[in-house]
DNA sequence: CCCTGATTCGC
DNA sequence: GCGAATCAGG
């Protein structure tokens, strides 16, 4: 059965996706597959992120030269270029899926290079609220989206926060649907335990 | 080997 | 539209 790309889920997609995460790691925090990120990430429209190859693309014997006239306009209807794509280390705390409980974070893995072993707030369990996004991607950003608070709110997020609740899949599975915090996908309470630093969490069962 | 993302193509 | 399979670079 194909992905219900739901509203909640793309805005998921997207806000994991320009923090600069990789593809397989939206997806274990998504329950998908890193090709089912990269696929929807395509058919969305963005992916502006560093590209690690460039396939060999076949050659097209039939017109070596005719890309004159494409379509209307190029197709970044709304995607202002950033200005540079410092792939971004600041990893979101993995959803508080199915078992929310407040075990201390598992040996660092190998996923995102620069983790460190900094002890991230478990999202159900640490009153402490999350410190501050140190993430190298998440100051910039916030810069410029201060800087440019209108001309283009491309950024239409669900009038919900999708904090996932419960466990995916399951008939009590639900979001938060509290009022989002502008620009963000989650409300002010979840926005704070979803930008914090916590490096993996691969063992994310569907 | 691991990782990464890109593209193709059957569904 | 979806994503596994495959490809390709680090």
């Amino acid at each position: 059965m194909a992905m219900e790309w739901t509203e909640e889920t793309i805005a998921r997609l997207r806000d994991l996706w320009q923090q600069g995460l990789s593809t397989a790691e939206i997806g274990r925090q998504l329950s998908v597959t890193k090709n089912a990120v990269v696929g929807k990430a395509h058919r969305l429209g963005l992916k502006p992120r560093p590209s690690p190859i460039r396939r060999a693309k076949a050659a097209a014997p039939a017109e070596p030269a005719a890309q004159a006239a494409p379509a209307t306009t190029s197709p970044e209807t709304a995607a202002p270029a950033v200005a540079e794509p410092p792939v971004a280390q600041a990893v979101p705390a993995a959803a508080p899926i199915a078992t929310p409980e407040p075990e201390a974070p598992p040996a660092p893995a190998t996923a995102v290079t620069e983790a460190k072993p900094e002890p991230a707030a478990p999202p159900a369990a640490e009153s402490e609220p999350a410190p501050a996004p140190r993430a190298t991607r998440a100051q910039p950003r916030a810069t410029r989206a201060a800087l440019r608070p209108v001309s283009e709110p491309r950024r239409r997020s669900s009038q919900s926060c999708c904090w996932p609740l419960g466990d995916p899949g399951t008939p009590g599975f639900h979001f938060c649907g509290a009022t989002p915090l502008p620009g963000k996908p989650y409300c002010a309470e979840h926005a704070q335990l979803a930008y914090v630093k916590l490096r993996d969490r691969r063992d994310n069962v569907a």
